[in-house]
DNA sequence: TTGAAAGCGATACCAT
DNA sequence: ATGGTATCGCTTTCAA
């Protein structure tokens, strides 16, 4: 494809060498192999398996491009997380590979870096590569670039995050975690636990995940008639550790009982810092975490964390992308946490 | 793309509507915007204007595959890690992301899973979607699949891991790290300190990466005239928490004194292990670990580690391999490693 | 069961 | 500065 000494073979080198019609060579090319091994197609199967020999002789493979062009269809499928390397994600990912794998699609995977523009270039390079669907987590102030592609009418399944304005009757597929409960989940183990004053921390990234982790952490704090102590506070993701450690002495004196953290990554930030001060949990500051981490368990009492199901999140969301791709109308799966107990939010 | 209530919109519409021809939007489309703005295309700036409005006006998009079809690029760049969730090469993807960004292309993401039957599809497929480069991590195995891409024409950089019988001067790029460097440095730290009996962990991925780390291990020792106590323990991703287990009990019986961990995994693994049976580093066994982790800071002595140049390792490998893809002649760039001293390796 | 031929959309050669 | 058109490789009628 490259240099010149090594012509790409065509379809039509292999009807050449095979004394065929290309038509006969696309045929078979495509035909799927049924059950019974036989091959799908009007061929006779002498002439389908020399032709198959011929192609392989000649290392024949489908310009993708081409077959595209022609049919407006590239089997492949894009995602694009927040960030690639993201813990969360990364559970995720996986099992997406595998389901899309045995339908017959492949996986392309770039990130928007929680950046509206990068995102918008992203997808419309995906686009023009003419992926057949995507399995996206929108940004804040991306909604216009996923809207778009939504208006190319690509199937498009909004993963992790939702995005207000668009139901799933719009033709959008949605597989995201209660996060509403989950924040209420993790609320309430505290509150059993004898703990009163419970705060958050949270990141301002205007998206839906974050903002109804706190509803829950907010409904469960009501329900137990101590929304006097409601208190939230935000940071970002470059200002987290330094907004962190001020929070974390600021709490102490102010006789913080106990803190949700809402995303690992806060997670494993206020547990880095209390251990730095030689603070221990829950005497100090009692915690309940978000997803999985290393670092939970190496506490002398290991971190209470809401649980998503990671492949539940992954397998559904090409099930419905795919079923959407293929003509079904859209899904809303909404999935359920789970929360793994601790020492950390221990009865005080 | 899907419906047919929304025709996708071509050149072809746009030349119409702009009173043009369609070699004229071509060239519009395709213009570099030159330092000083201008367009670098032979075409009235006016006309030039007005078919750009034209064109954004009607939403379009140029069709990849149409014209990765015809000019036989795609401005797209293939990254296969094994793992795309791997925490080392996630601090890598990022970096690849940014540089091709900026040199206009696109990059896609798949991960090979340590399989080398996998990573035989998955380069099919982006071969047959006409990838313009790969950069890709061998798996034991794989070695067909990645001289067949090779044998296509396409530029590859093997990236971290070395693939044996492919020189530079095959037209195979490599970035990679001076591993067995990396092992001599582990080692030389704890032969420093006063540590004798120094054993090693390992994965028998049959990857050159860690039987280079090995080799590096094993001179350091040699160097040091303690070769008789040269011992490693291989173990796989499936058993590797039974046999670090098992090993630890094993090594602290027999007297071991430190411990040189390859992968920030097996690092991980045996600092869990060690302080799920109170056993504390140094003093019950020094460790050298490798790369970065969360939990390195969080032991009573940090960890000592080997640090990988992520950036650098991102950055070249994608300059490189564009670099080829404009035809410069390939490059093979073996990086440094530091080490960061923690009190995992405190002297005796 | 087989084949001829019309495109898919963009590019680049060749004219004007 | 602008335009006509053959072409990339494949799929898919339609006809034989």
């Amino acid at each position: 494809m490259q240099s010149s000494n090594m012509k790409r073979i065509t379809i039509r080198d292999v009807a050449r060498e095979a004394h065929v019609s290309v038509t006969l060579v696309s045929f078979v090319i495509n035909a799927k192999k049924r059950p019974d091994g036989s091959l799908d197609c009007p061929v006779n199967p002498l002439t389908a398996k020399r032709v198959l020999e011929v192609a392989n002789r000649l290392g024949y493979r489908r310009n993708f491009a081409a077959a595209s062009l022609r049919n407006g269809k590239s089997n492949t499928i894009a995602v694009v997380p927040n960030d690639i390397s993201n813990k969360f994600f990364a559970g995720i990912s996986h099992w997406i590979e595998d389901v899309a794998h045995d339908k017959g699609y492949t996986v392309f995977f770039a990130s928007s870096q929680e950046n509206a523009t990068r995102l918008g270039e992203v997808l419309d390079s995906f686009l023009a590569h003419g992926i057949d669907g995507l399995i996206v987590a929108p940004v804040s102030g991306g909604e216009q670039s996923i809207v778009n592609i939504i208006n190319y009418h690509v199937p498009v399944v909004l993963l992790d995050r939702d995005m207000s304005g668009y139901d799933d009757n719009k033709g959008v597929g949605k597989v995201l975690l209660d996060d509403v409960e989950a924040g209420k989940m993790a609320t309430n183990e505290l509150i059993k636990n004898g703990y009163k004053k419970i705060e958050m921390i949270s990141y301002s990234l205007g998206i839906s995940s974050l903002s109804e982790r706190e509803e829950g952490y907010r409904k469960a704090m009501m329900e137990a008639d101590l929304y006097d102590n409601v208190n939230v506070h935000y940071t970002t993701y470059a200002d987290a550790a330094k907004d962190v450690g001020n929070f974390i002495s600021d709490a102490i004196s102010r006789g913080v009982e106990a803190l949700f953290t809402p995303t690992y990554s806060l997670s494993e930030l206020v547990l880095s810092v209390m251990r730095e001060r030689g603070l221990s949990t829950p005497k100090d500051l009692a915690i309940v975490g978000f997803d999985e981490s290393d670092i939970y368990s190496l506490y002398e009492n290991t971190v209470t964390h809401i649980v998503q199901p990671l492949k539940d999140l992954g397998v559904k969301s090409v099930e419905t992308l795919i079923s959407m791709i293929e003509g079904q109308p859209s899904e809303k799966i909404i999935l359920k946490p789970e929360i793994k107990l601790g020492g950390s939010s221990m009865k005080r």
